[in-house]
RNA sequence: GGGGAUGUGGCGGAACUGGCAGACGCGCUGGAUUUAGGAUCCAGUUCCUUUACGGAGUGCAGGUUCGAUUCCUGUCAUCCCCA
């Protein structure tokens, strides 16, 4: 009668865990510790995706085998519940944004209760908790107070930044902007992408082709007084300590270009006759390289100085200083147009290789230092105000893009780079005579006395002897850009910054924390918070006892922007730790103990931004004493992507005839057609019944030339494909979500959802349950197969092989496997018709971390009194893995003729003896001549004959 | 265009450092039991030929090796990220 009833096993294990307190986290660890941690999720309006709980339960898994293993764990879980989304669906159901905040929060909880994970509760925090962004507010602060000492390599606190003479004598005021402009958050004019449909600025990542990501509205760049956070100044470490976390090598690869370090070298070019160059060549010569390149030069990064003689021509972007000084009276006309259309572009268009270059003459010319001559400097949109000095060396017959602007515009291409002998001969001839681009490395040449160089001797050579003369130096660049810290948007934590202001009431431009013990500002009451579509935050229209504080007798206003969405997830692994802590964001004891985090797991998207950022504001706590650990996620897994079940699509044109898949493409519109005809063709969903495997897709069963698309698609709701997690726990309960889950294949793969699939875990589980549990008896009671008996030595095996490989498949994150050793398992003690509690019990124990609701409910059912959550894991004996005897293949030529039974340590003489004591072996080898005996221990007989 | 990942039965996947390809699950086929079943149990299930023996086979083409899903070279396809 009790057949496996999950809906009602589950909430009743949920419900004992959380009035027992079962998974609180001890306040202090022992030497053996674990910190687990999962990417806390965004509360979004439509809930739980399956993807979340696939790394969530990989992590439960091993916080739940590592406790039953005597570890102290900590795991927690909370919520990033600041941002765009929640402000906008607020806007939209016309709720407070802490209300629908909240109510998402409550959702998400539910359903994270409702699949058993054992956090510790008692620990969970979301960023817009005023408790938890006093603290956000407070790290920020540390930002502003700090100044990066590139000496050192380390930030210090903002009072031990030197001061230089003249502004020291300028008075405080001058020292306090000089001291603005050197903190780690400060203040500039930036370019900014400014979404008036959103009313917000966004950042690069947030804008694809023009439009906004969230929304897909049209972005404009406008320059704009914005935060930043200087986390350039930690590029090189950012990029160099990823030597030391365990990382994949994808991740690392991905941060490191992001960051994009380039070395190369600074050179300056003389603007002016060529005449008046040997007077400034003598004097650069004496002075050396200025630090602040003066008017008479343009300043240019090349990462190639190697091919300076082929520099033919010089660029600058249309927003450089230069641009006004450069143009000549003919050319302002063309030159202002040109850069008030370059304005309206984003970056990601201006560098978009396939459209064709654009660019206008200033009618000014430089002196190319190497050689003499004067070459043009044009202004062109290819070329970007942020990166490097905002100005080129254009060498066209090296560098793809120069060579397609110089061609474009009838600019000289002169080769210097002899591309050498393993190419095609026509294409160095080509290269040679400036017809073809060729960037790659090679052998210097035009280029007087470094010809014959190879490509990196020459670089080397050429900045020493640019160096020497005052003319170049040595330099690094970073792709990596400073962040763009503030939002104009209400929901999001406010900036713990005064504006200091004057007798009139207008800004000074000088500015001043708010003091630590006068936090947190908290977000002001707004009858109205939405978006006006001008670049004015709505925090402005506070009223003026939020807005406008006074201390000391200043009058200030208060900062009205607020911090991204990134801001709060940069540090909640540390307030984990120490959630409730009042006085100080972490005590440093409990941090000591706990960091860093021993397994991070989350999804690829958060690959480069989130762990990019939070470990800057990480190094930056580092350098100013917080935290110990110069990085703060030891291990880090992403979980592959979960898409939606397979489809089948064919194709039928107006006459309801199939046609070929291959033969279909997609508008941008979204629809169809023929692209042999152009005739509209529809989709038609099949059944898979209809279809048969051919080569390497599906085809019609009736009509096997009309190939149909059989491919799965990532989760959307537009294409309503979206598998809710209520819906599979209510079906098929939360232990077969999970198992599920976990038996899809390795956690890291792009893997399809399948139903089916989890009704197969869901029949593993009802097996279990019926080799324990009678489930024809009235209660809950023993299946009488459960035998008080010693094992039986086979069984003994089987429980101590399954021991060891589910114990070694969990270290190694390999849950799929592991959970196929226990459908072994059990496969094989149904069979049996005495089943000893001294193998079904370590068993329920190792499938405990994986269904932990059944695994408690069996525990029970077997006469224990508590939570099987900390008994210790089974452990095995290795002498009780070893099989009596194995099967090994005989090989003759490599194709195996027979199989032998020898002892699992059998020598190799035994092996070979038994092998050609095989009749199948013996008429084999008859008639053939043996020349080699390949014999490998514990695995085969190979036989190699002539 | 650049970077990364992946290609194994009808499907998801397994195979430790080169050593029995297809564990485990789904699906399918047959059988048992059942009032019934989308329940349960048993058997089978890579393909080709077949009584059996055998042969082919891990995207494709080569290479190294006694032996390659695994290592190397080339190539094709798909997905992801970036431009």
């Amino acid at each position: 009668m009790p057949r496996y009833n999950p809906a009602e096993i589950e909430p009743r294990w949920q419900n004992y865990w959380e009035q027992n307190k079962t998974f609180r986290s001890p306040e202090m660890p022992k030497e053996d510790k674990i910190y687990v941690l999962d990417m806390f999720p965004y509360p979004s309006g439509s809930g739980l995706h399956v993807g979340h709980p696939e790394g969530y339960t990989a992590t439960d898994i091993i916080c739940r085998y590592r406790r039953m293993k005597g570890t102290s764990v900590l795991h927690p879980m909370g919520f990033d519940a600041f941002g765009l989304p929640a402000e906008e669906q607020a806007i939209r159901t016309n709720k407070p944004p802490r209300e629908s905040t909240e109510e998402n929060i409550d959702n998400f909880r539910r359903q994270l209760k409702m699949l058993g994970f054992s956090y510790d509760w008692d620990r969970e925090i979301a960023t817009t908790d005023v408790q938890y962004f006093r603290w956000t507010q407070w790290i920020f602060l540390q930002l502003f107070d700090t100044w990066f000492d590139p000496d050192s390599q380390k930030g210090r606190p903002i009072n031990e930044l030197p001061i230089p003479t003249e502004v020291a004598a300028d008075g405080e005021e001058s020292v306090r902007r000089f001291q603005d402009e050197h903190r780690l958050a400060y203040q500039a004019d930036a370019l900014v992408n400014w979404c008036p449909a959103l009313g917000t600025v966004l950042a690069n990542e947030e804008v694809t082709d023009g439009r906004s990501e969230r929304g897909n509205h049209p972005v404009t760049r406008i320059p704009l007084r914005q935060w930043m956070l200087r986390i350039t100044a930690y590029a090189d470490r950012l990029e160099s300590d990823l030597e030391q976390v365990d990382w994949s090598e994808g991740i690392k690869k991905l941060q490191r270009d992001w960051i994009g370090r380039s070395t190369g070298a600074e050179v300056d070019f003389f603007i002016g006759t060529a005449d008046e160059v040997s007077d400034w060549k003598t004097t650069r010569k004496t002075t050396g390289w200025p630090q602040k390149a003066g008017d008479d030069v343009l300043r240019v990064y090349t990462t190639r100085p190697d091919t300076l003689f082929g520099a033919t021509y010089m660029v600058i972007a249309p927003e450089h200083p230069f641009v006004d000084r450069l143009t000549t009276e003919e050319q302002q006309e063309q030159v202002t147009e040109y850069c008030n259309a370059a304005a309206a572009k984003s970056d990601r268009e201006r560098q978009e290789e396939k459209k064709t270059k654009t660019g206008v003459f200033t009618g000014s010319y430089a002196i190319n230092p190497v050689n003499g001559k004067p070459i043009p400097i044009w202004i062109a949109d290819y070329v970007l105000i942020s990166y490097g000095t905002g100005a080129i060396m254009a060498v066209p017959a090296h560098d793809i893009r120069d060579f397609e602007f110089a061609e474009q515009f009838g600019i000289e291409i002169a080769a210097v780079v002899d591309p050498g002998q393993q190419r095609e001969s026509d294409e160095r001839a080509q290269v040679l005579a400036g017809q073809t681009c060729f960037a790659g490395k090679g052998t210097v040449c035009n280029s007087m006395q470094y010809d014959g160089l190879a490509t990196d001797d020459c670089k080397s050579q050429m900045i020493s002897d640019l160096e020497t003369m005052g003319l170049g130096t040595q330099a690094v660049n970073y792709k990596l850009r400073d962040w763009l810290f503030s939002r104009q948007r209400f929901w999001g934590e406010p900036f713990p910054i005064l504006h200091e202001l004057d007798d009139e009431g207008n800004a000074t431009g000088l500015m001043r924390a708010v003091p630590e013990t006068d936090l947190p500002v908290d977000l002001p009451h707004l009858e109205d918070y939405k978006p006006h579509g001008r670049p004015e935050p709505p925090l402005a229209k506070a009223d003026d006892e939020w807005l406008y504080p006074e201390i000391d007798g200043v009058r200030y206003r208060r900062e009205t922007n607020t911090m991204p969405q990134w801001a709060g997830s940069c540090w909640y692994y540390l307030r984990f730790i120490d959630p409730d802590n009042e006085t100080s964001f972490i005590d440093p004891e409990k941090e000591r103990a706990w960091m860093p985090v021993d397994l991070y797991i989350g999804g690829a998207e958060h690959a480069v931004l989130h762990l990019l950022y939070a470990r800057f504001w990480h190094k930056v706590l580092y350098d100013r004493g917080h935290v110990h650990t110069p990085e703060p996620f030891h291990r880090l897994v992403n979980q592959g992507m979960i898409l939606g079940e397979m489809e089948h699509v064919g194709y039928q044109n107006s006459a309801s005839q199939w046609v070929a898949s291959k033969h279909v493409q997609e508008r941008e519109d979204g629809t169809f057609f023929n692209k042999a005809n152009g005739e509209a063709v529809t989709p038609v969903s099949l059944d898979a019944e209809d279809l048969t495997k051919q080569g390497n897709g599906f085809v019609l069963e009736k009509q096997p030339e009309i190939g149909v698309e059989s491919r799965c698609f990532k989760m959307s709701k537009s294409r309503g494909n979206v598998i809710n997690p209520d819906d599979v726990v209510e079906q098929y309960g939360a232990d077969a979500l999970r198992l599920y889950e976990m038996f899809m294949g390795p956690l890291e793969a792009t893997k399809p959802w399948s139903m089916a699939g989890v009704n197969g875990v869901r029949s593993f589980l009802d097996r279990a349950w019926r080799m324990i549990v009678d489930d024809r008896a009235e209660t809950t009671v023993l299946n009488e197969a459960v035998v008080e008996d010693a094992p039986s030595d086979e069984q003994k095996r089987w429980v101590h092989k399954t021991i060891k490989a589910v114990s070694n498949d969990i270290d190694q994150l390999s849950f799929n496997t592991a959970i196929a050793r226990m459908m072994e398992f059990v496969n094989h003690f149904t069979k049996e018709s005495r089943r000893p509690k001294a193998a079904v019990e370590p068993f329920v124990l190792l499938l405990s971390p994986f269904a932990p609701h059944l695994a408690e409910e069996l525990w029970k059912v077997l006469g224990h009194e508590e939570t099987l959550s900390y008994e210790p894991w089974p452990e095995y004996d290795e002498s009780l893995t070893q099989d009596q005897t194995v099967e090994l293949p005989v090989q003759i030529k490599g194709k195996v003729r027979a199989k032998i039974s020898v002892a699992p340590d059998a020598s190799k003489e035994e092996m070979e003896a038994a092998a050609r004591e095989e009749p199948r072996i013996q008429e084999m080898l008859a008639d053939q001549q043996v020349i080699k005996v390949v014999v490998v221990p514990g695995r085969l007989v190979n036989f190699v004959t002539r």
